[in-house]
DNA sequence: CCGGGCCGTCAAGGTTCCGTCAAGAAAACC
DNA sequence: GGTTTTCTTGACGGAACCTTGACGGCCCGG
């Protein structure tokens, strides 16, 4: 599962490519702007990014440069112009690589697999503690004074979305879409299971739960 | 000073090549085929490699393969073919990037800077150990309380995925590509094979494993 | 005071996943 | 060319996991 950030201000190109990197299992995002491309890469954390150049508000390699000042999440640049002089700016302002238009959807896969294949270990995602939890993203890993805690794969799947936003809630038709998919949003019993089962493996109380706390009607917090 | 092996068959283009790379400051080594670039790279260990994919001798496909059974290193493939199945199949074979001829040489360039931007730092310590396991990365050897411990190549390829990245969980489908490729992905019983046998030869009780961890549902770790 | 959401808890199917074994196919070796 | 090693594939029992439904407590409004 691969979380990948598509910036296209060509809507019909946007909708075609969601939808074919969707039945490859990408998790993909859209923004139509420069600005939106900005403030989506830093709130999802994508693993990927899809840049087309053209941009209706700003420059597409100010984009490159911008991301490039506090993230190493690979850029993959799509662009309708061939030329020289922007592939070379494209890739120096810290792009990974450069499509040039029209191009097959099998290279553009190719590619992104060439990218996340490469991808350094995430730095970006670090170590959150808690209390007397410590809770390793990068090495899907979680450890309750000292001792390895067993989640199973939905476990870790739910504790992943909450401690990525840890500290903000997590409305429960957002955390059902993350984990399950689109389709269960409304499956709020799921959630009910597998936050006791959190609590009964992480909190001290379960009954009385400090880290993963209900936010009533709305969803739930991850309290770091 | 970046070391680059240049293996191209066209003498003409491979002398103008080298020129304008050495003027770039570039050390460049040229090899003519397959069998010659596969010889130099383990000799030279070159930082970053520009393989032409017509060679006289073998397919430029499989002199990626067999290079990344051992290494790492940027590969950037030239090709005058420009045919979509070319490029999926040179970047899945673990190609970096691929550039179609003719390219401009300043494309080239910015390509090298984002290759080895990327490439990742060298592993200083090859040589990891783990209860009675000693475990040489660089060397390929494995000894468990002093003896050598034989392993096929592919037992030794899981072995040296999981232990790369050892103490992080390897997903199901990261340790299939990396090992027998993307057209692998699902063929999850593969890995209970191997991991059967290495068990069988590295855990002093293999049916409860210490080093070679299962995570249900999820994928496989090597505990130091 | 009582009923309806909402949440936490529990346990029982039913499904998926894992370890194990074995045997045939392919590759490497001599 | 024959032998040995290695890889692939299938089957099966058991374990781990997900889903589902039911029940009770709590809070709030009627």
């Amino acid at each position: 599962m691969t979380r990948l950030l598509l910036v296209e201000d060509d809507s019909t190109l946007a909708r075609a490519l969601a939808i074919t990197l969707r039945t490859r299992s990408y998790v993909v995002t859209v923004a139509r702007d420069g600005g939106s491309a900005l403030r989506d890469a830093s709130s999802s954390r994508p693993d990927v990014i899809v840049l087309d150049l053209g941009l209706p508000d700003m420059d597409g390699v100010d984009v490159i440069r911008s991301l490039r000042t506090w993230t190493q999440t690979p850029i993959i640049v799509l662009s309708a112009r061939d030329g020289q002089r922007d592939k070379v700016a494209a890739l120096d302002a810290g792009a990974d690589d450069y499509v040039a238009k029209p191009f097959g959807i099998e290279e553009l896969l190719a590619r992104l697999r060439a990218a996340s294949r490469r991808a350094a270990p995430r730095e970006d995602e670090p170590v959150v503690s808690a209390g007397d939890l410590v809770i390793d993203l990068a090495a899907a890993r979680v450890r309750r004074a000292g001792l390895d805690v067993r989640l199973t794969p939905t476990e870790w799947h739910v504790l992943e979305v909450l401690v990525r936003r840890r500290g903000t809630l997590v409305a429960r038709a957002d955390l059902l879409r993350e984990v399950w998919g689109p389709a269960y949003e409304r499956q709020t019993n799921y959630l009910r299971v597998y936050l006791a089962q959190l609590r009964a493996k992480l909190e001290a109380d379960p009954s009385r739960p400090t880290h993963l706390v209900t936010e009533s009607g709305l969803g739930y917090r991850f309290e770091p």
